[in-house]
DNA sequence: CAAACTCTTACGTAGCGTAAGAGTAG
DNA sequence: GCTACTCTTACGCTACGTAAGAGTTT
């Protein structure tokens, strides 16, 4: 039977030596035997092992947890485990697809902003979008979790009533239905993107109402730029937008 | 201008207070005002940077890191850096679909091997796989990164040659072929599980060989309940396969 | 005045990385 | 005898968790 030394083992697992001495210090994970002068040696047949304790890691499993796991080890408990496991990793696989949802939303968006003049006002096309109101006492129902995109709106009837110092209504926009979400209709909108303080927003909201007249929907506010990007909050990249039609 | 307490922005966050305190003293994320009395204030903006924080954390990028990079900020660079990033989300995403793989398959291997009989010769119908050789020197190519499950051949003609003492050719199973790689071929194998040493496999092996005459391909050995599930080596559970038809 | 918050200080944790100094295998 | 390995000991690091004790707000 051939024995791999400490370093072998550690290129066959691709990981550092150091990550098996740690293991065997913890009593995670031992070689199949040790020699008088101390040296550690392993078998092939402990990959198995590593791998299993690998993808539990990868699953943000604790040593501590794979250790009492590996050892209460039968083939019918680690089925079971599998099995449960399975959707672990699928909520994790959610969770990133929304990082990369949220990346990439970030840039189409910075890149509409970059491609459009600033003080104009365009039309765009907008599907339908699902927002998240804020309550201020707890909070978002999750954060990255769900998406992430940032905002605040303006209720219709109070801009026709011409109400003045209006409330914000803040969201954050999420990529699915969900109960208590608000919906913003898909349609053509009336666009003007800004340079500028979102607290000094009036008299582009009063540029934009004159433009549509008469808006079909709420009037929204999207931080396209905010703090990550800006400075000080006079340089804000901020969309304003109403729909028009249909 | 609403302002936030540390508490009620953990809140939004969806992290612990602890959180903002240690992003403050890193310099990595400061309230946007600090009392006399030592209060933290945050203003519902600087949502914008924590989620960025977050996105870039999910992407393992150390806090030190995502510092530089905010320091530096420009809506130029973090559109390039956006773009990049995308890609890093997508390897990601293909490691954590490799973890999710490999616990499916681990399931289903055990699952078929339940509900065989040991030591009795079944059918099973099979696809292509293919399998990465083990090379001493440098280890596998890579590791769980890549899909994993493990085993060894006896080479066809060895076999008809009748040769002592075959050398085994170990390998894991990858997902994708890839140069360098041994392609099994798909067809109908005959199959032997039992449950024994992977070291005194010689018996099962005449068994099978007994059984279909003439391979038409080189037997392999799947360890499909190995290390992990064992105590010992005579409690591993394997399986011999060879091809019969197509 | 109590409850629920805030602050600072400080020590603990996981999972290693890295370096020092000494012995060992090929 | 040289190189490339092995060992143990030990301190350092990140990204917080947690608890202590004192002040503040509602």
């Amino acid at each position: 039977m051939k024995y791999y030394t400490t370093g072998e083992f550690a290129k066959l697992c691709n990981v550092e030596k150091r990550t098996l001495f740690y293991y065997d210090e913890i009593g995670l994970f031992k070689p199949e035997k040790i020699e008088e002068n101390g040296y550690r040696y392993y078998t092939i047949f402990q990959l198995d092992t590593f791998a299993v304790i690998q993808a539990l890691k990868a699953l943000k499993m604790s040593l501590e947890d794979i250790r009492t796991f590996i050892q209460n080890r039968d083939i019918k408990t680690y089925h079971d485990y599998l099995k449960q496991q399975e959707e672990a990793v699928n909520k994790q696989l959610e969770e990133l697809k929304n990082v990369s949802y949220y990346l990439e939303a970030s840039r189409i968006q910075i890149e509409k902003a970059l491609s459009n003049e600033t003080n104009v006002i365009v039309y765009e096309k907008q599907n339908t979008e699902y927002l998240e109101l804020l309550e201020s006492k707890k909070g978002f129902y999750n954060f990255l979790n769900s998406g992430y995109f940032f905002g605040a709106y303006y209720p219709k009837e109070k801009i026709l009533a011409k109400e003045e110092n209006i409330k914000r209504v803040w969201f954050k926009k999420i990529k699915k239905k969900h109960k208590n979400c608000i919906i913003q209709p898909k349609g053509t909108y009336a666009v003007l993107y800004y340079h500028g303080s979102p607290n000094k927003i009036e008299p582009y909201v009063d540029m934009l109402i004159d433009h549509v007249k008469e808006p079909l929907s709420d009037l929204y506010i999207d931080i396209v730029g905010g703090d990550i990007i800006a400075n000080s909050y006079d340089d804000y990249l901020i969309r304003l937008s109403t729909k028009v039609s249909d």
